[in-house]
DNA sequence: GGAACTGACGTTTTT
DNA sequence: CGTCAGTTCC
């Protein structure tokens, strides 16, 4: 580790900003600009220092951000890169938009043209969708949610005849994301670890999904990175074109990367010569491989800023290591400490302080603040969580009463189970709230459909998409016909609505079911066409209306109807600030969460993850528990690790409080319905006696008197090893079994022969180019070939037109049907 | 082909 | 306690 800088571990000897800045201003050499004005000497070092890379160890609190956004303003002032030569990545679009809303106020309009300011996983995808035709997609590929990837996961199990029961789609899509957030491609998967899944076939189920996605035109959410690191090391010379283009990389919250993000930065932030890939058959390193070769290139102007303190993302992939590793990944790295903090008061900060001490791996950094102690630290026992959520909505009238805003106080939860006990008891209060980041916009049912009719339109080799709306709203499309489809197309190896389209204009469907789907395929087809002369919003309200689909909500008679329906107009309406349908489609699943009635003055109720880079007066922190909090899986799964991730995030909701922080315990707990009785959290043991206020639940009705429980309980809880029989929260966890396989059981799917599965056909790539590779092969069968066909049995072909037969069946008469379905005989 | 019922199973955190 | 998948019945 570079030596830190050699601060006075005592007060800063003020760097006084106040009375106007006029002494801030003699003391620098230059009249200092505008956005220096307010910043301590660290932050400033931090903004100046263009070049080379930086990393700045910026504790919760100090002006992280502040320092971000100024250093943007430093780099353009200087005339040093233009807006779109800087990079500059988050991790949360929330992140992101506040980034952009205070470059807004720093330097007036000229924020729109910072066309690289994003999250990793947008900017990821924008530079996929520029290049998509180099790694197999088309411009307009979609971004698959959680919710498809289980879907396209589960048919391919299905294909492979693995017990969906045993094997969970579910436990594969979260294997195949841990080894993309490793920057794993299915080659590089370590064998043994590809084996854990279904008998030894995780690996080639992986290459599977893969090759499927590339089919769909789509990718999913690991992709955005993966595909990338993939087409730079594929293709030298874009990566050389980003490497030029971007002269200075900002990144935030540079603790929770992952490998492939690392990666990624790495691959971006190199100048010289292309990378070294040896050839075919490399293995990517490993984040903490040895003798990494960045060392023999010059890193470029990289500015990471994080802390590692507040890293809470690692059973996500997230490498700490990153972080303490810095100054070896980028040499002459100058590392810079920011450790005053301006938010919390002085108790608060001890307690947080003192509580992360307590962990062992950690770069170390000492807090301060100048601001009064204020009030101490509180933590509340309570019978059960029943009464903590009483005690608490009671102390927040409280604090209402004494004239603090609602928008000032936030509940922080361990889990989002939590969440809905206070609910109640807030809608029984009649106390506005304001859940953050619990069920997003997008996964809503009717927002799902709505898009996947938009998907049709916009990709129609989305079959994830066409096969969610083929039946909805009800058109007599029911399994058999899906199956139909599926069947065809897979032999064909075309999307299900080109395979659709085929099968309309045959007698292979019943009547009624054939009339409705040539109806809807009618439909795309003119809406796709209508989609050049009219706007993308009046096109969304005419897909829905053509569809049935908003009928479809009208006369039903449940109660949220009208809420979907509402939830409808909102989509439409939110399509406005987009350009186009294409445009709106790139960054739905990506962008959009829903920002709920912003301006009322509401509590806030959230995870204590998607409370990271907020702060309040005024926070409340629940259910501190063993098991709860720290996590009994996080406890499981990652052992020491996973405890002191458990308490970073601790440390994280505690310095989320400006004025006052306030802690909670039930003694008993409801987890699936069942109560349980719970012991307080470790982590109240680890707070300073000096700075923490222990009390009683007020939480109405004759509770905790002159109690039993409570205070004293947690003052004797031993430490580690000896929670007690740790009922419940128990593992799934099957992969404990497996007979031999049997070898490889040949399966549908084309497995990869070689490293880099790109050997295989090249699939299709736009749809005119795929509609004339359906219709313009060759057919398989002549002229008076004998054939069988499920349904219709023994014929003779008596006309061909592409891939369409007319048979003279001997028992059916004369039939069209597509060539897939009968056999030669 | 579709709706309604039943049983089983699993529930941390998120781009 | 909730969703989901599978079954049964229309």
């Amino acid at each position: 580790m570079t030596e830190p800088r050699k601060l006075p571990n005592n007060d800063l000897p003020a760097y006084q900003p106040a009375a106007g800045g006029i002494g801030a201003r003699a003391r620098a050499q230059a009249a200092p600009a505008q956005y220096l004005i307010g910043l301590n000497p660290e932050q400033r070092d931090a903004v100046e220092t263009l070049d080379g890379p930086v990393l700045v160890l910026a504790g919760a609190g100090t002006g992280k951000t502040k320092v971000l956004t100024s250093r943007i303003a430093h780099i353009l002032s200087m005339g040093r890169a233009r807006p779109a030569e800087i990079l500059s990545v988050t991790f949360t679009n929330k992140a992101a938009r506040e980034m952009k809303h205070r470059l807004g106020i720093m330097l007036g309009q000229a924020v729109e043209g910072m066309p690289w300011l994003g999250t990793f996983h947008s900017i990821g995808g924008r530079i996929l969708r520029i290049n998509a035709e180099l790694v197999q997609l088309t411009s307009n590929f979609t971004v698959l949610d959680v919710d498809d990837q289980i879907r396209l996961l589960k048919q391919l199990l299905a294909a492979e005849n693995i017990d969906d029961k045993r094997w969970p789609a579910r436990m594969l899509a979260g294997l195949i994301d841990g080894w993309k957030n490793r920057g794993l491609t299915p080659s590089q998967v370590p064998s043994g670890e590809a084996a854990v899944f279904g008998n030894g076939k995780g690996g080639k189920l992986y290459a599977a999904y893969q090759d499927r996605l590339k089919t769909l035109n789509a990718a999913d959410f690991g992709d955005l990175l993966l595909e990338c690191i993939r087409l730079f090391r594929e293709h030298p010379d874009v990566l050389r074109g980003y490497q030029q283009r971007f002269k200075f990389i900002l990144v935030d919250e540079y603790q929770d990367t992952n490998v492939a993000q690392y990666l990624w930065l790495r691959l971006l932030s190199q100048t010289g010569s292309a990378p070294s890939t040896s050839p075919a058959g490399e293995v990517l390193p490993r984040a903490r491989g040895e003798g990494t070769e960045v060392t023999s290139r010059t890193p470029r102007n990289i500015c990471c800023v994080g802390d590692d303190d507040q890293s809470i993302y690692g059973w996500r992939g997230a490498e700490v290591d990153n972080i303490l590793r810095f100054d070896h990944d980028f040499p002459g790295a100058k590392v810079i400490r920011l450790e005053r903090n301006y938010r919390s008061t002085g108790h608060i900060l001890a307690a947080a302080s003192h509580l992360i001490a307590h962990n062992e791996s950690r770069l170390g950094k000492t807090l301060r603040t100048e601001d009064v102690a204020g009030e101490k630290v509180t933590v509340t026992g309570s019978w059960d969580s029943e009464e903590e959520a009483r005690a608490i909505g009671e102390e927040i009238e409280q604090l209402q009463r004494d004239g603090n805003k609602l928008n000032d106080i936030a509940i922080l939860l361990r889990a989002s189970f939590q969440m809905r006990e206070f609910e109640d008891r807030f809608v029984t209060l009649g106390l506005p709230y304001r859940v953050i980041g619990g069920p997003r916009f997008y996964e809503r049912a009717e927002i799902r459909d709505a898009l996947a009719y938009l998907r049709v339109i916009n990709s129609p080799a989305d079959d994830l998409a066409f096969e969610r709306i083929v039946n909805v709203p009800k058109r007599g499309l029911g399994d058999a016909t899906v199956q139909m489809l599926h069947d065809h197309a897979r032999r064909r190896k075309i999307p299900l609505s080109e395979a659709a389209r085929a099968i309309v204009d045959t007698d292979e469907m019943k009547p009624k079911a054939r009339g409705s789907l040539r109806d809807l395929m009618l439909n795309f087809e003119r809406w796709r066409s209508r989609r050049e002369t009219i706007k993308h919003t009046e096109l969304a309200e005419v897909v829905l209306d053509e569809s049935g689909y908003t009928e479809m909500w009208q006369k039903d008679k449940s109660a949220d109807a009208a809420g979907r329906l509402e939830n409808l107009k909102e989509l439409v309406r939110s399509m406005e600030e987009f350009e186009n349908l294409q445009g709106f489609l790139e960054h739905i699943s990506l962008v959009m969460d829903r920002e709920g009635g912003a301006d009322e003055d509401a509590v806030s109720i959230m995870t204590l993850h998607s409370a990271k880079g907020l702060e309040f007066d005024n926070v409340f922190l629940p259910g501190w528990e063993e098991g709860l909090f720290p996590h009994q899986r996080a406890l499981d799964d990652q052992g020491r690790a996973g405890l002191e991730e458990e308490r970073r995030l601790a440390h994280v909701g505690i310095t989320r409080a400006r004025k006052r922080a306030k802690l909670y315990f039930a003694t008993n707990r409801r987890i699936h319905g069942t109560w349980n009785t719970t012991m307080p959290s470790r982590f109240l043991d680890e707070l300073p006696a000096d700075h923490v206020e222990i009390t009683e639940s007020k939480g109405g009705s004759g509770w905790g008197g002159a109690s039993g429980y409570g205070p004293s309980r947690f003052d004797n809880v031993e430490s580690f090893g000896s929670t007690y029989s740790t009922p419940g929260w128990q593992r799934a966890q099957a992969n404990r079994r497996g007979g031999s396989n049997g070898g490889q059981a040949g399966g549908g799917f084309n497995d990869s022969q070689s490293p880099f599965a790109s050997a295989r056909a090249k699939p299709m790539t736009i749809e005119g180019e795929l509609i004339a590779k359906s219709t313009g092969t060759e057919s398989a069968f002549t002229l008076q070939d004998r054939v069988f066909h499920q349904k219709f049995g023994y014929g003779a072909v008596i006309k061909i037109d592409g891939n369409k037969l007319t048979i003279a069946f001997e028992k059916a008469g004369e039939k069209k049907v597509v060539d897939s379905f009968v056999d030669r005989v």
